[in-house]
RNA sequence: GGAGAGGUGCUGGAGCGGUCGAACAGGCACGCCUGGAAAGCGUGUAGGCGCUUAAACCGCCUCGAGGGUUCGAAUCCCUCCCUCUCCGCCA
C-alpha cells in the first residue's frame, strides 16, 4: 500500500510509476476525488461528535437541575445522534471505497528499473559460470528423472491431479540434501531460521501483497479464511506484523524451509512438462526486515547470498534486473537469478529477490523506532529465494547430466548425499 | 470435539452506564539529590486519522474484533476470534 500521503502531494510521482508498470493511471485522479471528498466528509462527521461529546459531558449536571434541563438536553443529542449516523454512513462508504483504491495501487518502480513492457525488457546485469558444453544432446530434466526412476509424473497426478509430482529414492534424496545445504550456508551467513505454519489468515497474505483482486493464485480451506501459503515471503514478512521494533533490533533476517503451494490458474498450458511449473513445491526463502537507509544493502545482501548457492553448486546463471513491466505488485525493484537449463537451452528464474520499500511494511502495520521515543516509522522488507529447490534439482540434472543418463552430484552436495556422488 | 474461566496501556492490575485514553503499582526516560551509585523526590511515558507548509495546539477514533441497546458503552446484550484449565482424541 502505497502513503496516501505521497497521492496527495505528489499524484504525478504515481501516474509515471502506473505508466511504466503499463497500467492506466487514471485510477490516481480518481483518488485524489474520493479522497477529498471522503476528508469533507470526515471533518463534518468529527464536528458532529465532538458537538456530541460536549453535550453528554453535561448530563452529570443537569442531571441535578430536574427532568426539564435533561430532556432538553436528551433531545438535542439525539438530533445530533440522527445527523452523526447519515454522515457516518456517507463517511464509511467514502473511505472502504479509497481503501480498495488505494490497495490496488502497486508500488513505485524504482528510476533505475528499466522501462519495458514485460520480461523481453529485462536487462541482464551479469553472468556466472559457462553453460556446459555436450558432445551429445542434452535431454530435458522430465525424461532424466524418468529414466532414472527418481521423478514420477504419473504418481503425482494419481495422488492429486495435473501438476503435481512425486520424487523418489536419490530425486527425493537430493530434494532432501539441497534443504540442508541451502539452510546450513543461510543460517551461516546470519539468516535466523523459521519454521512456520503452512496455512495463512487472510491478514498475512493482505500484508504482503498478495490477495490484491487481480492476482488469485492461492488455493484456500476453511471458507477462504486460511490460505496455502503461496511463498514463506508470507510467514517471514509477517513475523512482526502489528509490530513496532527498536532500530536496535534491525535489521531482520530470516530464512525459512516451506512447501508452497500455487494455483497457476493464469498459466495454463505454460511449462507443463516437468518440475517447473507445479501446484506444490519447496523452496528456502530469505527476508529481511530493515530501516529505510539498509533497505539497498540488504537486498544486495540477499541477492549475492542467493547466488552464491548457485555458485557453490557451480550452476551456470545469470543476474537480470526486471523491467517496469514485469515487476511485481509489492516491489519496487527486483533481481531474478535464472539459471541454465541446458534442456531448454535458456536461463530460466530459481530465485527472485524484490525490494519492497514500505509498501508491505505500511500493509502490514511493521513499523521502528528511528531512535528512543520518536515517532514510530514504516521498515522496509525485502525478500528473496535462497533457492527454490525444485527447480534447482531440475538445473543438476540437466547440467550435470552424463551422455549414459546418469547424473553427477555437484561436489559441494556430495556430503549431503551421504557420499554418493552419481545417480544412475 | 465436550465443560469451565478469561481477554484493559510496555507489564501487573482497578474500573456504580456519563466528568475514563483510563486509578494504582511496576518498568523505562529525563531532572534533582550524590564524590559515584542505591534509596528518595519530581516530571514524563500509546497509537491512528483529520487540521497544519511542518510542528505544537485543537478535534475525532482506539479498553480482543464486529454488531446491538441507550441521549451516552471499557462497563449491558448478541456473534465471532484468541488465551488458559479439565476431559476426550491424536503425531
Amino acid at each position: 500500500m502505497l502513503d496516501k500521503r505521497l497521492l496527495r502531494d505528489d499524484p504525478d510521482v504515481v501516474r509515471r510509476s502506473l505508466r511504466r508498470r503499463g497500467h492506466d493511471d487514471a485510477v490516481v485522479t480518481t483518488f485524489l476525488a474520493l479522497d477529498e471528498q471522503w476528508r469533507a466528509s470526515a471533518t463534518a462527521l468529527d464536528a458532529l461528535k465532538a458537538d456530541r461529546n460536549r453535550i453528554s459531558s453535561q448530563f452529570a449536571k443537569a442531571k441535578e437541575e430536574g427532568e426539564a434541563a435533561l430532556r432538553a438536553l436528551r433531545e438535542h443529542s439525539t438530533e445530533l445522534g440522527r445527523q452523526i449516523e447519515a454522515r457516518e454512513r456517507e463517511a464509511a462508504e467514502l473511505e472502504q471505497r479509497v481503501d480498495e483504491l488505494l490497495e490496488g495501487i502497486p508500488n513505485i518502480v524504482s528510476d533505475d528499473v528499466p522501462d519495458g513492457p514485460d520480461a523481453s525488457a529485462n536487462r541482464e546485469l551479469r553472468r556466472s559460470g559457462d553453460p556446459p558444453v555436450f558432445d551429445f544432446k542434452p535431454k530435458p530434466h522430465w525424461d532424466i528423472g524418468e529414466a532414472l526412476g527418481i521423478i514420477d509424473f504419473e504418481r503425482g497426478v494419481r495422488m492429486a491431479r495435473a501438476r503435481f509430482a512425486v520424487l523418489v529414492g536419490d530425486g527425493a534424496r537430493l530434494s532432501r540434501a539441497l534443504v540442508d545445504f541451502f539452510l546450513d550456508r543461510d543460517i551461516a551467513a546470519g539468516f535466523v531460521p523459521v519454521n512456520p505454519p503452512i496455512l495463512v489468515n487472510r491478514e498475512s497474505v493482505k500484508a504482503t501483497g498478495h490477495l490484491s483482486k487481480f492476482s488469485d493464485v492461492m488455493f484456500s480451506v476453511e471458507d477462504g479464511k486460511l490460505f496455502l501459503s503461496p511463498t514463506a515471503e508470507v510467514q517471514l514478512v509477517n513475523m512482526h506484523r502489528d509490530e513496532i521494533l527498536e532500530a536496535e533490533a534491525l535489521p531482520k533476517l530470516y530464512v525459512a524451509y516451506t512447501p508452497c503451494f500455487r494455483e497457476e490458474a493464469g498459466a495454463a498450458g505454460k511449462d507443463t512438462r516437468g518440475l517447473i511449473r507445479q501446484h506444490q513445491f519447496e523452496k528456502v526463502e530469505l527476508v529481511g526486515i530493515c530501516t529505510p537507509s539498509d533497505g539497498p544493502q540488504i537486498h544486495e545482501r540477499i541477492t549475492t547470498q542467493a547466488e552464491s548457492l548457485l555458485q557453490a553448486l557451480e550452476l551456470p546463471y545469470r543476474v537480470v534486473v526486471l523491467s517496469s513491466g514485469d515487476t511485481g505488485f509489492a516491489s519496487q525493484k527486483t533481481y531474478d537469478l535464472e539459471v541454465w537449463l541446458p534442456g531448454q537451452n535458456a536461463y530460466r528464474e530459481i530465485s527472485s529477490c524484490s525490494s519492497c520499500g514500505d509498501f508491505q511494511a505500511r500493509r502490514a502495520n511493521i513499523r521502528y523506532r528511528p531512535q528512543a521515543r520518536a515517532r514510530p516509522e514504516f521498515a522496509f522488507t525485502l525478500n528473496g529465494s535462497g533457492l527454490a529447490i525444485g527447480r534447482t534439482l531440475v538445473a543438476i540434472l540437466e547440467n550435470y547430466q552424463q551422455r549414459d543418463g546418469s547424473v553427477s552430484i555437484p561436489k559441494a552436495l556430495v556430503p549431503y548425499m551421504g557420499g554418493t556422488q552419481r545417480i544412475e
